[in-house]
DNA sequence: AAAGATAGTTTCCAACAGAAACCACGGAGA
DNA sequence: TCTCCGTGGTTTCTGTTGGAAACTATCTTT
């Protein structure tokens, strides 16, 4: 409706625009770009900090965002070896956006447990 | 930690914030949220619109976004009924940040598509 | 009478997520 | 030497989720 300028309609299906929505849009993407904004992390450094992640979703979630060009991977030959995983610049112009919507969910989190609470006790009554 | 003003870590196990970035970190989530900064809309229009969303997933995540106060729902007499969807003001605080995703995604998707093929490229040889 | 529109729910199967085990490598300690 | 610890993953298994298609229910149109 609405698109004036825009030549890609993110709603349309096959939109190139919703392949890359479909790596970003994930929790634990997101939360692994921000925690790289601080700077670069091993493997486990990222797998202590964001607790609960698997092993095996944090690695497949890494490759993704290596493959889509957003971190960088690299291998220090190291005693054991050393894998460190960094933001490509591109991957830091994203940061910007990914803290708004962090910023937002914690300074809105209260407004939504609200109205999560107002929700299950119409539902119930 | 500090607790000046934020007291929480999103990287913390059953932080608040990870459970609200539970319902906002997902593709069709920001597709409809994006989608309703256009004005209000009902359930097929949407479905129409953001093509290959399946009725069921529609259905639940437009609860989803009810329960957390960011949609509403309502609910007119007519036949046959309709139901339409609007951002709340809650919701439209969010939208910001929503077209910032959305935009980045437009803007960077070639760079992102030759990282992919560098990557693939890569990986075969 | 049958089709079409409204807004969903249900069913079924494939895909994915998470927990735990396993792998390979080498260093350090018993 | 033998076992554990650290690195960074992969594999396996199982439970949850996602998507396609069919079904529900009500009323209008053809």
């Amino acid at each position: 409706m609405t698109t004036t300028e825009q030549s890609y309609n993110v709603y349309e299906d096959r939109c190139p625009t919703r392949l890359v929505l479909d790596c970003l849009a994930d929790k634990w993407a997101l939360l692994i770009l921000d925690l790289l904004q601080g700077g670069p992390a091993r493997f486990n450094h990222i797998r202590r900090d964001i607790k609960s992640i698997s092993q095996k979703v944090l690695s497949q979630t890494l490759r993704r965002l290596e493959r889509n060009g957003l971190i960088s991977r690299t291998i220090f030959p190291t005693v054991p070896v050393t894998v460190e995983y960094a933001l490509t610049p591109l991957g830091r112009t994203l940061t910007d956006t990914v803290s708004a919507l962090t910023h937002w969910a914690e300074q809105n989190m209260d407004a939504i447990f609200a109205a999560q609470r107002a929700y299950d006790e119409r539902d119930a009554g």
